[in-house]
Parts: structure tokens; sequence; C-alpha cells
DNA sequence: GTTATAGTTGAAGTGAACTTTAAGTCAAGC
DNA sequence: GCTTGACTTAAAGTTCACTTCAACTATAAC
């Protein structure tokens, strides 16, 4: 074993736990970076496994890859994000976390209320109008595959 | 307009907010029925609307399709869900709201103790740290899309 | 130097949940 | 009875986030 202060691809997806066909689509649609050795083989500098830990951060928080880009475009190129960078970006998870734990939230309650009452009654029911849920959705987010 | 007692496709997805591609594809998949015209054009009865509500909030909270099918079939078949039925249907969704409302509030906590103590340390970060959301994101789910 | 293991590529495949398309048919109002 | 708008079908297309494949090449350990 290489004992350099790069990481190949199989040490990377082991350390991150994001999959070698993951590490590379994330470099084709340019959310990774990677050195190549002279046979073209990628080497990683360990600061992407900072970065791959924010990726499946945003993921688990219900950001689509793109919205990573462009979360991670905000920050500033190549130094390590200061504290204020980070603020900055996790207000816009706190935001949508706050939501989604609210639309959850209230369609439990609602569920509690339809079997309190047993009204059957689901196109008038709470847990039934999504109107929440949906302005949590945004723009085509998958969330919690 | 007709002033009989079915609904035809649009009428039902306009008032179930379901687009009629979707009606059709849902009756293909077995997971909604319609009667037909003697022209073959569907006519749905009016208690395909609660069916929706149902399938809608059931995605709502995070359940594939396959797994609403699942759910409908412990229904009885032709007749209007007691309180019982619709109790035991709904304890699946309660637990799993409440997992996913556990989760995210973890998620949230995490992020703030993060953004508290500036430790921009990702990896070892509760927001970063995925299992208790792993656990909650079951069978290839997609929640709130 | 040989060999086992790990890596490379582009292209195609996956699966969920639909949507779109094309070519044609039905129903309701006048 | 004709026109207009709604409806029908099967098949193909879409999006997201990857994974798998096939054919080939590089690296590390011995």
């Amino acid at each position: 074993m290489r004992t350099t202060d790069l990481l190949t691809v199989s040490e990377v997806a082991e350390r991150s736990g994001i999959a070698a066909s993951a590490l590379r689509f994330y470099e084709r649609i340019g959310l990774l970076d990677a050195q190549r050795t002279s046979g073209g083989q990628r080497r990683y500098e360990r600061h992407v496994l900072r970065r791959l830990a924010f990726i499946r951060a945003a993921r688990n928080v219900g950001l689509s890859l793109e919205e990573v880009c462009d979360a991670l475009d905000t920050l500033p190129q190549g130094r390590t994000p200061t504290r204020a960078d980070w603020t900055r970006l996790s207000h816009t998870w706190r935001a949508r976390l706050d939501d989604q734990i609210r639309a959850l939230t209230k369609l439990r309650d609602g569920l509690d209320s339809c079997i309190g009452c047993g009204c059957l009654s689901l196109k008038r029911c709470a847990i039934s109008n999504p109107s929440d849920v949906a302005a949590v959705a945004g723009a085509g987010a998958a969330f919690l595959r």
C-alpha cells in the first residue's frame, strides 16, 4: 500500500461511505475534483472527505445534487471555509429542516385527530391536505431515498 | 356537462389534484379502478376521490406507490373502511412520521451545535452522520419530491 | 519481471413515478 | 348531424442519482 498523503478512489469510497462509482459520477458533474497520477488514476486530497461529508449531509437534509453544487459554489475555492461561510450555508439547511419538521408534525397531529374523531373523511382531513408539505418539497428535491 | 354520479378523468384530476396521466398510470399498476362507458371512456365513482386522497397523503408521508398498494390491499374490497381499518393503517404512518421527525430533529440540533461550536469538522459532526436518517429511509421510498 | 488487484473509460442500464406523443375515437351541445 | 373538446391506447421519453458493463491499463508487492 502506498503511503503518500493522497488517497485512492477506493480509500475515499471506504472512508466517506460513498461508492467509487458515485465519486466518479460526482466528478463528472463537477462536484468533486481529483488529481491524477501519470498513469491517469485518481488521487484525492484529504479535504475531499470533508466535501463529501458535506455533500452527504446536504443530501440527507433533502437537497438535490444541483442544490449542493450551488451551495458549494458559494464557498471560497481553495481555502478552508471560515465559520462565517459555514454559518451562512447552514442557515439554508436549518430553515429547511425547520420547515420539514413543521410539516411532518402537522401531518402527524392531523393523523392523530383523524384517529381520534374517526372521521374517515380524508378529503377534509389535515393529513390529506398537502399544501404545507408541498411548499416544503421545493424544486424537485428527492428527500431521504 | 353530464350530470350523472360518475366522474370523468378530467373531473377526478381536477378534484384530486392528480394529473390525468397519473390516474391512468395508477390504473395500470392496479392502484385505481374505473368503470367504462360503452365507448371505452373511464368513469369514476366518487369514492375514488377518497382513495386518491389516501394515496396522496401516503406519498406525502414518504410511502412508495408499492407500499400504498400493499396498504390498500389490507383494506376490505368494496366496503367503506371502518374506524378499525383506518386505525390499523394509520399506525404505520404514525410510526413513520415519528421516526422522520426524530431523525430530522436530531439533524437540526446537530447542525445547531456545529454552528455553536464552529467545529467545521463535518466528519465527526451529528449532521454528517446519517445513520438515523438512513434507518428511516426504508426501501427506496422517495420522500417529498 | 510477473502477477494480482485496483484502476480507467464511455455507454448503457436501473428504478421510481410519471409525462409526452401520435394517431385516432367518443360525447355533448348546437 | 356536425363540430369541438375531451377522451383512448401503446410506446417512448423524462429526471434524478447513480450502477453496471466491457474492454482495457496502472500500480504495488513479491
